[in-house]
DNA sequence: CAGTTATATGAACAGGTGTACAAACGAGAA
DNA sequence: TTCTCGTTTGTACACCTGTTCATATAACTG
């Protein structure tokens, strides 16, 4: 990300077909939006907030975090995939169950800094 | 965010009523989650993601955008809309048009922060 | 005034998302 | 083995989202 620059204005429908490749050719390539927008996508749930908070402060098995956000274990289960796969939690089998914690990653530097701008604003 | 403590299993179906009533204190009213997961959501899109990278290069009206980003006028007015709802960009009449600019704020600190990470995995 | 240009808005549609229900799986217990 | 418990998975459905098309608004031009 770099600096704002001043614009001069545009031609608009009749736009300079140059200044526009130029622009477009200081853009990542798609993949880049894609992959940084899957990964905001991951919390941009309460759901999974929810239970990335909750990690945070203790591990859990599965049947514990349904009874606390009284969430049917099959819509956690569903949840916990999702975060599994953007490798934002990670599990421990115990026996029956299956204990799930926090991978200590940015992802929860984000929530924290999201969260802490948030209580800034008031 | 506090930091993970140990949890020795869970007694699940026939859980303490009394640990999960102490773990629910301990999480924030539902708007928190609400409003964090709809901060996230204005950058979990790959359009959105490439107007604001557009406009940390450049204010723009909308039509370079739409140009640029070879999508209808529409299409990104409706985006350009969601991104000035969430404060994420202002704009500035000039005539006809409308030049639109990135607010100085944390979003775009969160979308360096995730692209850092993202290049850094590789 | 009418006509054009830049943008905004409303409706409709396809595709995606989160949840509940039901069934299946896997590990212990009897 | 059969049973139960914790979890996973598949399906269905309601809701949400992003785009397009069509129309409306607002400002400049002649």
């Amino acid at each position: 990300m770099k600096t704002i620059r001043s614009y001069k204005g545009c031609s608009c429908r009749a736009i300079d077909p140059e200044l526009v490749e130029s622009i477009k050719s200081e853009m990542p390539e798609d993949d880049f939006f894609q992959d940084i927008s899957d990964r905001f996508r991951v919390l941009a749930d309460p759901t999974r907030l929810k239970i990335v908070y909750a990690l945070s402060l203790r591990e859990m098995c599965v049947y514990d975090i349904a009874n606390m956000l009284e969430m049917t274990q099959s819509a956690v289960s569903h949840q916990l995939r999702t975060l599994k796969q953007a490798k934002v939690v990670s599990f421990r089998k115990n026996g029956k169950m299956v204990c799930y914690s926090l991978v200590k990653c940015d992802i929860a530097k984000l929530f924290a800094m999201v969260s802490k701008q948030l209580a800034a604003e008031g």
